[in-house]
DNA sequence: GACCAGGCACATC
DNA sequence: GATGTGCATGGT
């Protein structure tokens, strides 16, 4: 294994240019088309149960929902879904780990968006994105990334995603520390992009491939396609 | 059997 | 406010 560009610690003391960033990833790896999901609910549902889990075990769940018949955008599954005991939905979690939590966050977060917005599909004018952010950090569960992957995947709202792959690849390109707030890591990109609910879409789609490739497996960063001079 | 994976809340100091 | 801990499954 070679260190050209990386220190013993993995770190690229080499920053990237925010938007060249997205026009690289996008260039090696072409539109991820996030967030997979046949419904709104789904993508809404999918946000919350891939809280600390990987995306195989959160699927297991969402297609245990599907099949009960809790996720279509309709009257009558909205209904079904806002009805459901919680021992029940309880099992039909249990493959995205932290079942018992999830559950009861679930039904907090279904019985508010019903009594805000009625049922599925749902629309939120882009003016209301922060004032909605702020309402759903308030929910029991609901953590900045839970939320922003929330408006930006299942509303279309120009929420920007950080996750734990945005951290580590922005801390190994010396452009934040360890102890950076999340508002400030987002911050970062929103300050550097056009506020576009599609990019910001695409950008975190590709920091997530990136970093599945390149920084979970490979500390070193052989061949960040964002090192400079790579 | 240990470790990790697209967090968050709560207790304690 | 910073830090530690509980929550839990499934793949490697």
């Amino acid at each position: 294994m070679t260190t050209p560009k990386g220190t013993a610690s993995g770190k690229i003391e080499t920053p990237f240019e925010i938007y060249t960033g997205f026009e690289i990833l996008f260039k090696r790896w072409g539109a991820r088309h996030w967030w997979p999901g046949d419904s709104q609910l789904e993508i809404v549902a999918g946000a919350l149960l891939a809280q600390a889990t990987n995306w195989q075990n959160a699927r297991k769940a969402v297609s245990n929902l599907k099949e009960a018949g809790l996720l279509a955008d309709t009257v009558d599954s909205f209904r079904k879904m806002c009805r459901i005991r919680k021992e029940k939905l309880e099992i039909l979690l249990r493959p995205s780990g932290y079942y018992r939590q999830k559950a009861k966050r679930l039904k907090a977060l279904m019985d508010f968006l019903g009594k805000e917005l009625g049922s599925p599909p749902w629309e939120i004018p882009v003016a209301d994105t922060k004032a909605w952010r702020n309402k759903l950090l308030g929910l029991n569960g609901l953590g900045p990334e839970t939320v922003d992957s929330i408006l930006l995947y299942g509303f279309n709202l120009p929420c920007f995603v950080i996750d734990a792959y945005t951290r580590r690849i922005l801390a190994r390109h010396g452009m934040c520390e360890e102890k950076t707030s999340y508002d400030e890591l987002q911050e970062i990109f929103t300050k550097n992009l056009p506020e576009r609910s599609e990019l910001y879409n695409e950008y975190h789609a590709l920091i997530v491939r990136l970093g599945k490739e390149y920084c979970r497996s490979n500390p070193s960063c052989d061949g960040c396609p964002l090192a400079r001079g790579s």
